[in-house]
DNA sequence: ATTTATGCAAATCGTTTGCAAACCT
DNA sequence: AGGTTTGCAAACGATTTGCATAAAT
């Protein structure tokens, strides 16, 4: 959590010439009190008022913005949440292939640093700019097994 | 690769009461030589016979009899590839935000049993039943940097 | 002979888009 | 006022499915 997230969020479109409209700000709200990716259907659950059609559209200048980030399961659904530096946050995803919920995990401070170094110089290898990397399980979650 | 891939493969298609057809064989062909995940249509443009209903189908089929392996990128489709028992060639994945096309890359033997103690006891604590795991570098390949 | 797979065309469904009205500065 | 955003409804496109025919065992 920033010192105020909707501050930071505001700064961040600001940078780019985007305004912080009432539907983007009720988006981050909503992203705000989960506790995991979540699909556009759960997002417009959340929050009524929101319509479907300027949801999509802002979720993709939010990720544009680097507000939010979007998570590929396996299934057929995108799924949203806060940008890791938004939330102090760094994580990784458990894909459930029954149900496609995703949960959250994270590894210890030192896996994550030999997982880094390992990944840089393979990247460095290919020619290949990393932006991000994705650690995810993929199996069974525990209402599913 | 095992000795001979296509008896591979028909032995695990029998042992789940599927026959090896001509469809499916000819898709196993194109994938078996690729050096990356395809797309339906890259496969389906490797073999102008393949009617992409029945692609689709099968590769469903083959997925599901762990025959092949879905890669899920940041784009809308789906790839497919060799599962890594049949090619003994177990690889990660960069994924590129601008084409989205997939490449392979692998990390050292150290890496990567440190991090499988690391997931294995992560996903323990969730009480997750591991089938895969994920380690994609997402950012930009060398033609789109 | 009977079950299973194929391929065409139509349907499905998450997502995108056109456009007129509402909003912001 | 001038440019943006919104929300409805229609369009889009990757994938799925119905069904009659062909293949496999």
């Amino acid at each position: 959590m920033a010192v105020d997230l909707h501050t930071a969020v505001a700064e961040r479109l600001a940078s780019v010439d985007q305004r912080y409209t009432r539907g983007r700000r009720a988006l981050v709200a909503v992203l705000e009190e989960a506790t995991r990716p979540l699909t556009i259907q759960e997002i417009l659950g959340r929050d009524k008022a929101l319509a479907q059609s300027s949801a999509y559209r802002n979720l993709v200048l939010l990720e544009q913005s680097q507000v939010v980030h979007r998570v590929v399961s396996t299934d057929e659904f995108a799924r949203y949440e806060l940008a890791e530096h938004l939330t102090d946050h760094h994580h990784h995803h458990l894909i459930c292939t029954q149900c496609g919920q995703v949960a959250d995990f994270t590894v210890s401070p030192e896996v994550e640093e030999a997982l880094g170094r390992a990944l840089g110089q393979a990247a460095e290898e290919a020619s290949f700019t990393v932006e991000d990397h994705r650690l995810d399980l993929v199996g069974q979650c525990r209402r599913c097994a």
